[in-house]
DNA sequence: TTAATAGTGTCTTTCAGACACTATGTC
DNA sequence: GACATAGTGTCTGAAAGACACTATTAA
């Protein structure tokens, strides 16, 4: 038998950073870490995810949409790989790599967490790139590239109108831009922008208010993102 | 004990893309399996890379360095991760997962093949994302993946100036780019933009030839690539 | 001189930014 | 009417594109 093959192998695992829109706050699904004699950091919050199942998964896609699934009972509308991890320090058993992922859920399919198991979930306000307390693990700086991948991607794509609602205002889409980028944006190139992509369809509707209501629109069904020619303008 | 942990474990691997520029071809390097009785695809050629050896690896990226070295003696200017594939049937031998990176070699760096191992080496030039001939497992695919990423970061990037020489002219730079993108680009446009970063500098020397001498340049002793605000126009 | 590539001047085009303006609802 | 937010008209500005022009070498 080949001898590369008799090395010790590491274990292989799936991370996924699920961020949806809530009360105004780009939110991060986390998940705690049960309290097992053998397990490490008992009790410490992490990102969902786990070790791969070479009887149920049958590749690392499948691994990522089977745990996405298993947490918030929904498909998402846009799943990514973020890249890979993998060191002898970053998990106590021993040598370990993680295929990390990020995904988009609507602010409507974010509450009906849970899914089957009763582990404990819970939704967590990103501030900058963190949320309050400690992640178990290597977690902050998985969900620090995750975060950043995110907010890179909104500089150039229509990635973040996957956060958005079955119908949505253009001002709704504009605040979800801001929020994951922290910054403003000028109202007419923001518009303007987004109406020169083939992805949203106007429908007939108006979201009533105090104030002038305004147009609903709704995603095409069109599956990849749209690539702006040029970022928003850095400040 | 932790059930989970029972669980088979996957292989694990890194695999690398290493691109150089030769003969004004972009080419990337392959390695021929060895025949031997228990290793799948022999004789076919394969990206250079293997199992991790959690002995001798600390991390990923120290894994995809000691590999870089092993094939081609020198430390790489540039290496980044292109993401990570793993299924249950990339690998006849079982569940396997592999982190690839990309990286790019001065052409003045390429030639010294070997490093140690007698593995048979090859620089195949590349012909769209792929090479003549079938390689084992999915190279296939993740050299396409690696080649696409390359082509997207030079749209945007200075990525391409890590293929150059020591010293070199912006002609000539102007051709890599070309070479990648595999279209025309124009050349005012071209030198303003290279000009407008820091990672140029000139040398007081010319490129002397059969017509006007071209000025020498080098890269400045940035690490990290220039991102231009836009792309070159699509065409 | 010619051939060939290096390098520039300058006008056009594209599209984001700024920002004032109008539109339309509730109260 | 006031107020608030929706939505537009239009000028400015930054950087790429087009392309003709000049510069400098060898032969």
């Amino acid at each position: 038998m080949n001898q590369s093959l008799n090395h010790r192998r590491p274990l292989v695992s799936v991370d996924l950073a699920i961020f949806s829109m809530l009360h105004g706050d780009l939110s991060v699904l986390l998940v705690k870490r049960r309290d097992e004699p053998f397990d490490p950091h008992p009790g410490l919050w992490t990102l969902p995810g786990g070790l791969i199942d070479t009887n149920l998964d049958k590749d690392l896609e499948h691994c990522a949409q089977r745990r996405l699934k298993e947490k918030t009972g929904v498909r998402a509308p846009y799943v990514e790989q973020v890249g890979s991890w993998g060191s002898a320090s970053r998990d106590p058993r021993g040598w370990s790599t993680t295929h990390v992922y990020f995904s988009l859920i609507a602010e409507d399919e974010a509450s009906p967490i849970s899914g089957g198991n009763a582990d404990e979930l819970r939704w967590a306000p990103l501030d900058g790139s963190r949320v309050r307390g400690k992640l178990a693990f290597d977690h902050s700086d998985l969900l620090k590239a995750a975060v950043g991948r995110l907010r890179g991607k909104a500089e150039y794509t229509s990635v973040p109108a996957f956060l958005m609602p079955a119908e949505f205002t253009l001002g709704e889409l504009q605040r979800a831009y801001e929020i994951v980028l922290n910054r403003t944006l000028e109202k007419k190139a923001f518009r303007t922008r987004m109406l020169a992509t083939d992805l949203l369809e106007s429908t007939p509707r108006y979201q009533e208010g105090p104030n002038r209501p305004a147009r609903l629109f709704r995603l095409t069904h069109k599956r990849r993102p749209f690539f702006f020619t040029r970022p928003f303008r850095p400040r």
